[in-house]
DNA sequence: ATAAGGGTTCCAGCAACTGGAAGGTCAAGG
DNA sequence: CCTTGACCTTCCAGTTGCTGGAACCCTTAT
C-alpha cells in the first residue's frame, strides 16, 4: 500500500501520516523506489491512532497506549491510569470553557449589537471585574 | 513604570508584556538606558488585553477589540460580531469536549484497572467503531 | 569592588500538524 | 518515444501564544 491508500483508509492525511513516521510512531518499510510500503500491521495501528487522537490524546499518551496495545504483559490498570488522567484534563477544560462561554453570553446578550458605540462588551473589557 | 510594575499590576508574566509590544498591541516609551516606560494607559490596555485573552480571545481578536475599544466611531455590532463569533466557537470546543468526555468516561468506567491486560479502551481504540 | 535584583536582546522550543517548493516515479495515451 | 497527470519523495517554513535561557547592561546598596 502506498501512501495515499493508507491515507483513505485511515482518514488520515498523508502529510500526517509522513509526520507520524518522523516522531516514529509507525515505521513503514520501502519500496525499491523510495516508497513508503505500508502493510495492513501499519494502517492499524495508524487507526488506532486516528482514532486515539480523535479522543483528545496527546502525541505521548498515544505513543503509549501504542506500546500498551502490543504489549501483552500490559495491565488494565496502566491504560485506565491514562485514559483517566486526559479525562481529568477534558474535564478541568470543559470547566474552563464553560466559564468563557457563560461570562461572554451574558455580555453578548447585553450588548445591542446596533450602530451606536456603546458596548457592554468592550466596557466589561475595559474595568476590573467587581464581581469575581 | 518599568516592566516589573505593570506585570505585577496587570497580571501578565513580563515575557508576554514584551511579546506583546513585539507584535505590535502595546508601544511603550522607551528611558534613556533603554528601559519600557510604561505610562497607565499602557497599562489600562494591558489589563484589556488580559481579560480579553482569559475570555479566550485569539490575539487577533484582542487587537480588533482594541482598536474598536479606542475608535469613537464604533458600533456595537461589531464588537457583537466578533464575540458572537468567538462564542460559537467555544460552543463548538465544548460540544467536541464534551462527545469525547462521554466516549472516554464510558471506556474508563468499563476498564477494570487491575493488573490484567484485557482492556476495554485498548480493544475500543483497536477497533472499527461500529456504531455511528 | 561587588553583589543583588532589576532591565535588555535574541534564539530556541513547545504541539501537532499544514502548506509549498523542487523534484523523482509510473502508467496511459498520442 | 515523449508527454501528461497523478502519484510519490524530501526539506523548509509557518501556524498560536507564549516560555525558557543565555549573555549582557543598569542601578543601588554595602
Amino acid at each position: 500500500m502506498n501512501i495515499g491508500d493508507v491515507a483513505a483508509r485511515s482518514g488520515l492525511p498523508a502529510k500526517t501520516i509522513r509526520y507520524y513516521e518522523d516522531i516514529g510512531l509507525v515505521r513503514p518499510q520501502r519500496d525499491p523506489n523510495g516508497y513508503r510500503a505500508f502493510r495492513e500491521q501499519d494502517l492499524h495501528k495508524l487507526a488506532f491512532l486516528g482514532r486515539a487522537r480523535g479522543l483528545g490524546f496527546s502525541i505521548e499518551d498515544c505513543r503509549n497506549l501504542l506500546h500498551l496495545y502490543e504489549d501483552e504483559t500490559r495491565t488494565s490498570a496502566e491504560v485506565k491510569d491514562i485514559a483517566q488522567h486526559h479525562l481529568d484534563e477534558i474535564d478541568a477544560k470543559i470547566a474552563n470553557l464553560r466559564e468563557m462561554r457563560d461570562t461572554l453570553s451574558d455580555l453578548v446578550r447585553c450588548c445591542a449589537g446596533d450602530d451606536r458605540p456603546d458596548c457592554p462588551i468592550l466596557e466589561s473589557l475595559g474595568s476590573e471585574p467587581e464581581t469575581k
